[in-house]
DNA sequence: GTTAGCACTCTCCTTGCGTGAGTGCTAAGA
DNA sequence: TCTTAGCACTCACGCAAGGAGAGTGCTAAC
């Protein structure tokens, strides 16, 4: 569907006025705000005819103009004007980022936390993850006579730990002469690979212990590929005009937890491709989320570690400023990303 | 101040009444829901009386009594009943602990789950500290040619790591000689006294960036310790009626957020005794938290790695259950401390 | 000291009405 | 044929008025 041009222009102001406003637009307000050439008696013409093209609706009779979903999709496709951050805005973003530690899970968690405070809208990103988790090195320290701390470090760079129980007494010096041992058997190993050893003489109970969670830590990791994400401004989000009712505040409080996240997030995880996906109100999986939209991409290493990025607030979202900032911030990340960890997730 | 017999029973029922229903209680009400033996007319005098003594107060002129803040106290100190949990709930608590991962960190936002769900509020919980740092174990693991990802255990029995960066390149070997060293050397030292070591021989440039990491890390580990708590149930605090209009409800997100809690809590954390405090509306320091109570405990170690662990509720709150359900919790998690970590925080 | 009775107060809910923003339609003008 | 002025109509919103209900405090009798 083409809109004539001077629709597509009256549509776009009607998205722009209302997202700032979040009240209708009726034909008045908008030729107060925009001069176009025309009485309000033709804007309203036209806006008939929108409405008749499902871009726009009514809350009731007598009231203004509200964007429908079909309104914003057409708006983010054809209309919306996208431009660079300036370069303030760059160096804002970039100051936070190079004041942070130097974690990688910080970064990411930063990275929400940007989106949020830039946007005023609920920030969400995943910890990266690797098709193929292969161990890198591990560590064991003794706490009780036979009990250990098993630490592991996967290809993803990321650190595990669990604790694990013997059935003997295992002192410090032995573990550590088992730790060094399968570290030279296992390291850049998967976990499928482990299994496969055929070893001819029988294992300690100890070093079974140990195998045993070495594998299940490394197949944990594995199939935890999407993480829970971390959530960031919530209270940004709240603190938008539609959330005013306390009922719908409860329900997004709920919809917005990490947990419910996971589950939402892959619709627009199909995001493989480099540039950021736009799902708006009903294009989402049918249930929650369906007068939210999401702005996400995939940062990360090409063919390595990668995890999503983006911003969800509701449908009346200002989508151009949304998706500058969801792509810088994703570029930054992986620029940090090549810098520290270019080599590891295929070694 | 002691309250008459009389006066005491009907200041109790006041409190029973509000905490479950919310609405402030008039005489009739009372007289319908526990038979005293008495008038309405004679309640009022007695409510009038202990409107006089500061236990309640009036919303308005023609409506019932609410508890104040110190009817609270009177009845937390002199009135409540404590009642153990029953066998059920113990064994629903127990489960799920035995349920969870056999990880620390899982246990104190366990705990804290625990509490959210049993008493329909929000919970908190610190990750324990021990007062002495001590390195315990450290790793190396090589990333790209001069970084490297450092992976420390400290004493109680937490990891933590940090990106290096060095001057040269070093191999996966000569970084696991390096740490082998650095174990022999520094393991079950402290911060201070790493930096205490004379040193004939010059470092590496290398060993010199691990040193100086470790000795940060094991610093920053000693000054973090009171932690940021770990929050749940934010959902169901906000569920209580008090919390109706929004802007309530906002105020009240903010207040539950962990970065703010941190700086809140220490106030009733000068439970250094084992038992629970209760810390009720405006004792609470000034400040935000003026219309919250607080029921905490300390658990973990004597002497060794502890934290702290309890409920931030309205001051219209259960107090008997949670102080019940917090005491029996805050057993559970000690002992399991107990099993696993008895002997590291000191070692 | 306790209680019945009564006047009084104050919140809350409902109802009714005026106001204003906005629409759709019609008929005249370009 | 498209645009515009004019007009009747609709509907949410805000405000005031009124009634119901719950509760209080006071007084006088038991």
């Amino acid at each position: 569907m083409v809109l004539s041009d001077r629709r597509a222009r009256i549509l776009s102001f009607i998205v722009d006025d209302y997202v700032e406003s979040a009240q209708p637009v009726g034909s008045q307000r908008l030729l107060e705000r925009h001069h176009l050439g025309l009485s309000s008696a033709t804007v309203r013409n036209e806006m008939a005819a929108l409405e008749e093209e499902g871009m726009i609706t009514h809350p009731h009779t007598s009231a203004g103009r509200i964007p429908s979903n079909r309104g914003y999709r057409y708006y983010v496709s054809s209309l919306m004007g996208e431009r660079e951050l300036t370069p303030t805005e760059q160096m804002t973003i970039l100051h936070q980022f190079h004041q942070s530690a130097r974690q990688l899970e910080d970064w990411v968690s930063l990275a929400a936390s940007v989106l949020a405070n830039s946007l005023h809208s609920v920030a969400l990103a995943t910890q990266p993850r690797v098709l193929e988790v292969r161990l890198k090195h591990l560590q064991l320290v003794e706490l009780v006579e036979n009990r250990a701390l098993l630490v592991v470090v996967t290809s993803d760079a990321s650190v595990h730990q669990m604790t694990l129980e013997f059935p003997v007494a295992a002192s410090q010096e032995q573990l550590s002469r088992l730790a060094a041992r399968l570290n030279a058997d296992f390291g850049g190993k998967m976990a499928g690979d482990m299994a496969a050893r055929e070893n001819p003489e029988p294992m300690s109970s100890v070093e079974a212990v140990v195998v045993a969670a070495v594998a299940e830590l490394l197949l944990r990791e594995q199939a935890s590929m999407v993480e829970t994400p971390v959530v960031e401004g919530v209270r940004e989000l709240l603190r938008q005009p539609e959330y005013e009712g306390s009922d719908r505040m409860l329900d997004t409080l709920e919809a917005v937890d990490g947990r419910r996240l996971r589950d939402a997030v892959p619709a627009g995880a199909a995001v493989a491709s480099g540039d950021v996906a736009i799902v708006i109100g009903d294009e989402n999986s049918p249930g929650a989320y369906q007068d939210m939209s999401f702005v996400l991409t995939r940062y990360g290493l090409p063919g390595g570690a990668s995890g999503v990025l983006g911003v969800l607030g509701p449908t009346r979202m200002q989508y151009g400023d949304a998706v500058s900032h969801v792509r810088y911030v994703r570029d930054v990340l992986t620029e940090l990303m090549k810098t520290y960890y270019g080599e590891t997730s295929t070694e």
